[in-house]
DNA sequence: TGATTTTAATTCAGCGTTGAACTAAATCTC
DNA sequence: GAGATTTAGTTCAACGCTGAATTAAAATCA
């Protein structure tokens, strides 16, 4: 093992447990009532201006199983976060859009969140998050292009 | 929300990406036979060049509650992995050693592993993750030392 | 065009985690 | 030192995700 794959290891290390450490934090106060999945989905649409998806276009992007999508996804339509149609292009298809009631609850989760967000991470300069992004959107990309073995 | 938290959210979105595709990767490759779970548990022993420990201290240091730890030790214990004994100290208490068997699992398990991390992430200048480091050490302290909520 | 292969979505059993309830032992407090 | 509180570990139901099996609808191609 070189310096560079024990120094990769660590910092793949620092990734998974700051990860957990969120998503118990999500869970925790689950922000405008969603859940992260539920909230990562909505998110997703807002971010990108996206008026409409498909599941698994949607299982994609998350790398999440089409189970795990069929699932949440079912649950946002039964509160109304989101509509799914047959893709009139595709018998085989959904489509699924998020509702106004959807984003607006996205938004709040949003809003719900970065009081906290903004508390926790009070300590670090903004020119190391600045910094940390780009880093971290490279071995995200990394792994998302990767053969999957 | 202002420019530093919108930084901040997006930073901390490719970190559960980034986690998540970990995660499946290994799942997928299962190193060594081992699951996430016990790889964390044998490779701490090891990291820390640490004899023995608790499940309490191991549910703190990685965030998981103590049923799943119980979980895990009981499987590494079937498999002879860690061997766990009566704190004779503390009559609630248990110790967890890892045994040979299980370090050598954990080195199998590294060696598994590294060369498809280094070719997933062949493209990243040692740079970049030398400097990524310490920024996401920073963000999980962060996480780490905030209060519950 | 008919047969084969691929793709979209659902269902479901199995797995690991959580959080709450519980037992038992230690610590604190007066 | 007796009583109350805290702490260590286990158990268990509920939850979400995975991966495989299934159904149905394209797409491929011979």
């Amino acid at each position: 093992m070189t310096p560079r794959d024990f120094m990769l290891l660590a910092t793949l290390t620092e990734v998974g447990i700051a990860s957990q450490l969120l998503s118990a934090r999500f869970e925790r106060t689950r922000p405008g009532g969603l859940n992260e999945a539920q909230f990562t989905v909505l998110h997703h649409f807002a971010r990108q201006n996206l008026a409409e998806s498909t599941p698994t276009k949607l299982a994609r992007a998350f790398q999440l199983s089409k189970g795990a999508l069929t699932n949440t996804l079912q649950r946002l339509e039964t509160v109304g976060f989101v509509v799914m149609t047959p893709d009139p292009a595709d018998g085989r298809g959904k489509l699924v859009r998020p509702t106004a009631e959807g984003l607006a609850a996205r938004d709040a989760a949003l809003a719900d969140l970065t009081p906290s967000m903004s508390q926790v991470f009070a300590d670090v300069p903004t020119a190391d998050i600045e910094a940390a992004y780009p880093l971290l959107r490279k071995l995200r990309l990394a792994l998302d292009e990767a053969p999957d073995r």
